[in-house]
RNA sequence: CGGGAUGUAGCGCAGCUUGGUAGCGCACUUCGUUCGGGACGAAGGGGCCGCAGGUUCGAAUCCUGUCAUCCCGACCA
């Protein structure tokens, strides 16, 4: 390819827009261009990047035996009625479904993930044990309405993912799969030069039981990862579990009611009293939106110095009513004056906060669901509020509670806590963007859309399956965050849109021109992707746009070819060398072929 | 949705406080000089100043509304 024809436009300031040097990089390098909030136009030379993505995906995929196959990305809101998804995925405000009506008032929406598809088409398809396991896997634009697109193709509205969903017959076939697509992914980060980091994971939305989170490390990631000084652990910060740093110990087990004028928070009750926030149980008060308009107060005791995962609390939850969660918030003066409730002692409550408050409650639920976490549980004695209005108690513990029940992990995990692995270890934190993601689905799916195989005993059952994402464009630019430097770009060869670039030095020397022609002839026919600029514009200019877009080796055809010699750059190292031509020209199919991978 | 900010040429910005009908750099076109790290000179083209109302003799500028975009939080490949 000719630069000339190329349609390449650089730009040399930052367009506003962008905030990360990855968004920064692939704007100002003529990559990307921003269409509408969090969608964006591929052009040509971004086109090419994901083509080779997709191509080691689709190697990859093919090496484990999965069937690629395209479904459709308008899908009928039957499907997700029946799997209980529509709801909670087009709820308003937190729904992420694009949804619409046809012109027959049809209910359809834009396929966010298939595995409402998938295991409906398994359904139809696969009668028998025989035929199992068997894996799909498509690679398609998916379409979220993401409640805030950020930063270029990391969080955009519409994005290119490879989707992949296993059926088996038996759990054992699932975990063989899984793990098969565990090594499968490593192979393909591997392959597409990036340093990415397995973590354990939370499944969302998406449920089912084990999985694995795959992230590119980087500074700009949105995840929180924690991972041991050893290695030997780590997880995604919404799923971590960890020892916290032991509580401060607490001596008083007298029990005694204390004034606490103005000390709501911790802080102040810690620093008017000369306590410890780990030797207080501290208490909220929230409320879970449940489906079907169904609300419940929960009461929430944590040690003083520790927070709550939200993310763990949904999943308590769903798990204890078997129900979908669709929001957890506090609960406020403002809600409780809605409700027709009386105000609550915010600040000075207690884990024991009678039931009898919520008596005459609206919507609401008249109970509370209680929920200690370990850390407050393990406390001996410890300090709580009162239920009254500027007095906590000293000296307490569970039993003079009597509410010591639900025991359940609800705490973040964060930096300087203890390894579950080691309690000698340290978790530490690191930055990552999730690129990847495998779970084990289990049977969520085949029981809620009734899609069986016959078995050996001749009986129906639901499949066990599995799925694995990876996100095609995020990826791509999760690479350029991992690989650049200040002049722009540095793509490693097997992703590079062009793997390398001549640059004839001046435009007006024919001889140049002449060899720089020659050279794109040579190495183009000997199956390399070639870019040969032939603009008429000042070196200077060629080797800043050359470095910007991040092509990895480039032959500069200039000066020394008086001496018959032209000079080897590598992108990333930013060495060069002068060589003879064919000696040049050797070298560089050798590193090439090389670095395809 | 809550909090913050911004909309002026393809990109980056000034002008707005104190109303007088739009400017700078880059990019683009032509010519000349230059020619290995984003050259210089000259001459050009390109704007309903996000949109809609209002105030005013007159609005990019003041007022009201609206739309869009970005940042922080909930969502996720």
């Amino acid at each position: 390819m000719r630069v000339s024809r190329l349609m390449l436009v650089t730009l040399r300031d930052t367009p506003s827009e962008a905030e990360i040097i990855s968004h920064q990089l692939l704007l100002r390098g003529g990559y990307i261009r921003r269409v509408a909030s969090g969608i964006y136009a591929y052009l040509p030379l971004m086109w090419r990047v994901l083509r080779k993505i997709t191509e080691i995906v689709r190697e990859e995929m093919d090496a484990t035996g999965a069937l690629e196959t395209l479904l459709p990305q308008l899908q009928p809101s039957e499907l997700w009625q029946d799997s209980g998804r529509w709801q909670g995925y087009t709820a308003a405000g937190e729904g992420i479904m694009f949804h619409l009506k046809d012109r027959q008032n049809r209910e359809l929406a834009l396929g966010p993930t298939h595995e409402e598809v998938v295991t409906s088409l398994g359904g139809d398809l696969i009668r028998s044990y025989r035929q199992l396991p068997i894996t799909l896997y498509q690679i398609q634009t998916k379409f979220r309405d993401e409640i805030r697109p950020r930063f270029g193709l990391m969080r955009s509205r519409e994005f290119i993912m490879k989707d992949a969903y296993s059926f088996h017959s038996d759990e054992q076939s699932l975990k063989s799969t899984y793990k098969n697509m565990d090594i499968g992914y490593k192979n393909i980060f591997a392959r597409c030069g990036l340093d990415v980091l397995a973590v354990d994971a939370d499944s969302g939305a998406i449920g089912g039981a084990a999985s694995q989170e795959f992230m590119v490390k980087a500074n700009a990631g949105e995840d929180l990862i924690l991972t041991s000084q050893d290695g030997k652990y780590s997880a995604n910060q919404e799923k971590a579990t960890s020892f916290p740093k032991p509580p401060i110990p607490y001596e008083i087990k007298q029990e005694k009611l204390i004034e606490t004028p103005n000390q709501g928070s911790i802080e102040s009750l810690c620093n008017a009293n000369n306590l410890d926030p780990s030797q207080v149980v501290k208490v909220l008060v929230l409320l879970a939106n449940i489906e079907n308009d169904e609300y419940q107060p929960l009461l929430i005791s944590l040690r003083g110095d520790q927070d709550l995962n939200e993310i763990k609390l949904k999943n308590v939850i769903t798990n204890k009513l078997r129900k979908q969660i669709l929001e957890i918030k506090a609960i406020t003066q403002k809600e409780l004056k809605e409700e027709g409730l009386n105000d609550l002692p915010f600040g000075f409550i207690g884990p024991d906060l009678n039931n009898h408050l919520l008596k005459g409650a609206k919507k609401w639920n008249q109970e509370f669901l209680r929920l200690v976490d370990h850390s407050a549980s393990s406390l001996n004695n410890f300090v709580c509020g009162s239920n009254n209005f500027e007095k906590h108690r000293i000296g307490m513990s569970w039993e003079k509670l009597e509410a010591k029940n639900n025991i359940v992990d609800i705490r973040m995990a964060k930096a300087g806590d203890f390894s579950i692995k080691n309690k000698n270890q340290l978790l530490e934190e690191t930055r990552g963007i999730e690129v990847g993601h495998i779970f084990q689905l289990g049977k969520k799916y085949s029981l809620s859309l009734e899609t069986n195989f016959t078995n050996k005993e001749g009986s129906l059952e639901p499949f066990w399956m599995g799925c694995y994402g990876i996100g095609i464009s995020r990826l791509a630019q999760a690479a350029v965050e991992q690989h650049h430097d200040d002049e722009g770009i540095c793509w490693p060869i097997s992703i590079a849109p062009f793997e390398v670039i001549i640059v004839v030095a001046n435009q007006k020397d024919k001889r140049q021109v002449d060899t720089g022609e020659e050279l794109y002839k040579e190495l183009t026919s000997k199956g390399l992707e070639v870019l040969l600029d032939d603009r008429p514009e000042r070196a200077g200019v060629k080797f800043k746009d050359a470095d910007l877009i991040g092509i990895p080796l480039r032959i500069v055809v200039g000066r020394d070819l008086e001496s018959g010699q032209i000079e080897l750059f590598h992108r990333i190292t930013r060495s060069s060398k002068l060589l003879p031509i064919d000696e040049a020209l050797r070298e560089i199919q050798a590193e090439i072929f090389n670095g395809r991978s």
